[in-house]
RNA sequence: GCCCGGAUGGCGGAACUGGUAGACGCGCGGGACUCAAAAUCCCGUUCCCUUUAAAGGAGUGUGGGUUCGAUUCCCUCUCCGGGCACCA
């Protein structure tokens, strides 16, 4: 017998015993079914869940559930990105060590994903600061480095001068650095890298194989790899040749000057000459090392008394240094054509350089370098001022002067990748440590196997300044593996991307300490469906692409990509409020503290702070954040509504991958369906049992409500299954549901109807409410969990229409109805149509030109 | 600056392959129930004009284009969001 009204408390805690009785959310290989791998990524341990994590993890929850009713054999298990920057920074605040705000992070979030009722493996569950977990990033590491894949150079990082401290982009701010204010600084210093470049082809290609990915994610990836075709040019002078790579060879003859970063050899020849070059180099070396930031920065340059020689014309070039050069992608070093290039004519513009128009449109004469108002960039016309090769297309004289340059010496063509090699060094406490130890005799010596893991000690707490676990002996000293002589530790730990890169292997076998991955892994992966923010779009899934196929090579793995599908969530927002202070600075107000007064018309007219009643400034939608003051805490509304209307509002208030504005009145909307529903199953369940249903005896509203009843079924299976739009999913079965209780009648037939419909409701809604679905479930008399239970099938028989309706337009417009036999035949829709009373006065008077039918939804009359 | 998205009523959104714009929900208005309120239920709700009603016109960020027909495809611009390699 069922409660008269729905107790959410009550009801998920009945729900989770059961779960836990049947120990249902465990994955095991050996069950049946076809197996599948239902991923999220997984949280940093920043201390409570946030509205993205509940909003990403009830999609995977729902789709691991419905996978189940399928019939597959489901893995959906959980972990902790567990190191990283917050934690020391916590630590800094709190002067708690990194490792205890990380574990009692843990802990609490672990119990907040527990009342949220996902079904999660939790004794799979991976936290990737366990030693027994990165002992694995260790020894892969050291494999890519025997292999040559894991390399050391030297690399760019913010230098805070004052603290004596590599920062974090995120920590440089405005160009100073966030603790010290000091303006940041360029520095060098030797990285470990890891040779991704050498993955870039394939990186590239594959993305043509991956169907199962949202186009947007994989156009975004391959930019980022960025393939480019083109030529490099060596153009001479005294001490050798300048290297330069270029896309548009074609233009060479218009090259005016050569420019090169501040980095590079040449530009460092020259500052030894001239000062102003010296120090526009020591300029270039202020500010952070972002690209935004340097794509942003004002273009600037100096000339030096250096020149190369053109390698077709023999002209002497002049040499500039300018910031707006980049050592990190090709050379180094461009050639630079004003004419043709929008970047160039800014700077010729700007420094009164010259200009030389090589290619002109098909049909139009040269252009005068001095009328030119901007950059003529096309990639269509032919090339002028270019000697021999005038009047050649654009292709052709790439091809030309290619093969020119080629039988100098002087030039070949090549790719050139804008994807670099992944810098995975960090100078950091709260990581993996890299597992390297430094020998006066013999160098750089990698720790042996047998040795590994390499213990972080998990008790310094960071102070701001330099890296603790450089200051820690115990760590730091150490004898060399090769000669037993004394030793210093490498005290640079992991990039936590590298964490992140394969954790999901992991979960198929965290308890095996004698192998990274075994036969489980070849069991469950790769996974069939990863769910995760768009902000991960390129670097965690090119990461864990690249590493994949690293470990693949290794012959650790059988498989390319370890993504087969993949679901990009959108943020969640919430509005901003704030006041002015005295000292005007910003006070901003948590959108819980905050009334809003609307209009009759439901605008927003003013909003007041309930603690005093006066107003605030409203500041629009942003990004939930600490900052801004409008997270909203997903706890509270769990304990106040439920897990399953916080579930169910966050399934409706939008699509998966679009940007979700935070609503609680969206919230209530969600509790009122479910206090709805569960009021009209009691009432059913109230009369007794239900008879089987009599098909043979259904009126035409009986026909009509099961029709309803099964189109809903084949809707919701298709919204979750293939098309992931849970929001129209949900809004048909509020259609169904309304139809259900608009529904008259009460006889045995009526009844009977509705204990189908009731219960198939329960199973469409059971992986998005499933505390709810199982007290239905059991209340409409079903045995065992819902959770296995069988997904529903749509009776053909149910869907079948005789009349259908058709739209009748008339030049497009709407102007009527018509209904029509199932079968009817061409001129008789027509006939109808022309027929219509409500069409008729639109066709008068006029010749009816066309009549456009499209077979089953509507006619368009074409008249003049 | 570069790359990728997005923009539809008062609000979140729907319209799936170019075919009825506004499903579903929120909010709001009206009504029922109640001593009253909350809760619940019922009705209405894009805008404009005329209006008892019926009907008509306009309308999917801007401006253009393709088409019998465009929220959907193409081009232009504006604004907003994500990423830019050391936040995760």
């Amino acid at each position: 017998m069922m409660q008269e009204n729905y107790h959410a408390a009550a009801v998920e805690a009945e729900a989770r015993a059961l779960w836990d009785k049947l120990s249902a959310a465990r994955a095991r290989e050996d069950a049946p079914g076809g197996k599948y791998y239902c991923l999220c990524m997984l949280p940093y341990p920043s201390g409570r869940l946030h509205m993205g994590h509940v909003r990403n993890y009830t999609i995977g929850d729902l789709i691991t559930r419905y996978q189940r009713m399928k019939g597959r054999n489901v893995l959906q298990p959980m972990g902790w990105d567990a190191f990283g920057l917050p934690a020391e920074n916590a630590a800094i605040k709190n002067g708690v060590p990194p490792a205890k705000w990380t574990y009692d992070n843990i802990a609490y979030m672990r119990m907040q994903l527990k009342s949220l009722g996902f079904a999660i493996d939790w004794e799979r569950e991976v936290a990737t600061c366990h030693p027994k977990y990165y002992k694995w990033n260790q020894w892969l590491f050291l494999r890519m480095l025997e292999k040559g894949i894991a390399y050391k150079r030297t690399g760019t990082v913010n230098w805070d001068p004052v603290d004596q401290t590599v920062l974090a982009n995120e920590q440089v701010i405005d160009g100073r650095g966030w603790r010290t204010g000091a303006p940041v600084e360029k520095r060098e210093i030797p990285m470990y890298y890891l040779k991704i470049t050498d993955y870039a082809e394939e990186l590239l290609a594959a993305l043509d194989v991956l169907p199962g990915w949202p186009e947007r994610v994989k156009t975004m990836q391959a930019n980022w790899i960025g393939k480019s075709v083109g030529v490099e040019i060596s153009f001479p002078h005294d001490d050798g040749v300048l290297k330069v790579f270029t896309t548009r060879a074609d233009t060479l003859m218009g090259a005016t000057y050569v420019a090169v970063a501040a980095e590079h050899p040449l530009a460092a020849k020259a500052a030894a000459r001239d000062p102003k070059v010296a120090s526009f180099i020591e300029e270039c070396r202020q500010g952070g090392v972002t690209e935004a930031e340097l794509a942003t920065q004002e273009k600037k340059g100096v000339p030096t008394a250096l020149t190369v020689k053109h390698p077709l014309s023999g002209a002497a070039l002049p040499v500039w240094v300018a910031n707006y050069v980049l050592m990190g992608y090709g050379e180094g070093a461009v050639m630079a054509v004003p004419a043709h290039d929008e970047r160039d004519f800014e700077f010729a513009r700007k420094y009164g350089l010259p200009l030389c128009a090589v290619v002109r449109a098909a049909e139009a004469p040269v252009q005068e370098p001095a009328a030119m108002t901007e950059a003529f960039v096309s990639h269509d016309g032919v090339l002028c001022n270019s000697g021999k090769y005038d009047g050649l297309g654009l292709q052709a004289g790439v091809d030309a002067i290619a093969a020119d340059l080629e039988a100098k010496g002087l030039g070949q063509k090549r790719v050139q990748w804008r994807l670099r090699d992944w810098g995975v060094s960090r100078q950091r406490y709260w990581g993996c440590p890299i597992p390297i130890i430094h020998c006066p005799a013999c160098g750089d010596v990698p720790v042996p196997d047998e040795d590994l893991p390499v213990v972080l000690p998990e008790d310094l707490a960071p102070d701001g300044s330099g890296n603790p676990l450089a200051k820690y002996q115990p760590f730091v000293e150490c004898s060399c593996p090769k000669c037993g002589k004394p030793a210093r530790r490498e005290t640079d730990t992991m990039d936590t991307f590298v964490d992140s890169s394969w954790y999901f292997m992991r979960y198929a076998c965290r308890d095996n300490d004698n192998a990274m991955v075994d036969q489980r892994a070849d069991y469950w992966l790769p996974v069939d469906q990863y769910i995760g923010g768009i902000e991960h779009a390129i670097l965690h899934l090119l990461y864990s692409r690249f590493w994949t196929r690293v470990m693949r090579d290794m012959g650790l793995l059988k498989f390319d990509e370890p993504f087969t599908r993949l679901l990009t969530q959108g943020m969640v927002l919430n509005h901003i409020f704030l006041r002015k202070t005295a000292g005007g600075g910003l006070t901003y107000y948590s959108p819980e503290e905050v009334e809003l007064k609307h209009d009759a018309d439901g605008r927003v007219v003013t909003a007041v702070l309930k603690a005093d009643g006066q107003p605030v400034q409203y500041d629009g939608l942003g990004t939930m954040s600490k900052s801004k003051n409008n997270g909203v805490d997903p706890q509270m509304l769990v304990d106040k509504y439920g897990a399953d209307t916080v579930r169910l509002f966050m399934m409706f208030a939008a699509p998966p991958e679009l940007t979700l504005e935070w609503s609680e009145s969206g919230v209530e909307g969600a509790q009122r369906f479910l206090k709805r529903l569960w009021k009209a199953v009691a009432e059913h369940t109230a009369a007794g049992p239900a008879s089987a249903l009599d098909k043979a005896a259904m009126n035409a509203a009986q026909q009509d409500l099961r029709r309803q009843l099964h189109e809903t079924v084949a809707k919701v299976g298709d919204d979750i299954g293939r098309r992931y739009t849970f929001n129209t999913a949900v809004a048909a079965v509020m259609e169904l549901l309304n139809a259900l209780s608009r529904a008259p009648g009460s006889g045995a037939l009526d009844r009977a109807l509705k204990q189908e419909a009731y219960e198939t409701v329960t199973l469409l809604l059971a992986p998005i409410v499933p505390h709810v679905a199982e007290a239905l479930w059991k209340g409409l008399g079903r045995k065992g969990s819902v959770m296995q239970a069988t997904w529903p099938k749509p009776d053909p028989a149910a869907l079948k229409r005789d009349i259908l309706e058709l739209v009748v337009q008339v030049n497009g417009k709407l102007r009527g109805h018509i209904r029509v036999p199932a079968g009817a035949a061409r001129e008789e829709i027509e006939r109808a149509a022309l027929a219509e009373a409500s069409v008729q006065p639109f066709i008068q008077g006029k010749s009816v030109k066309k009549v456009v039918l499209v077979p089953g939804k509507l006619v368009n009359v074409v008249a003049a």
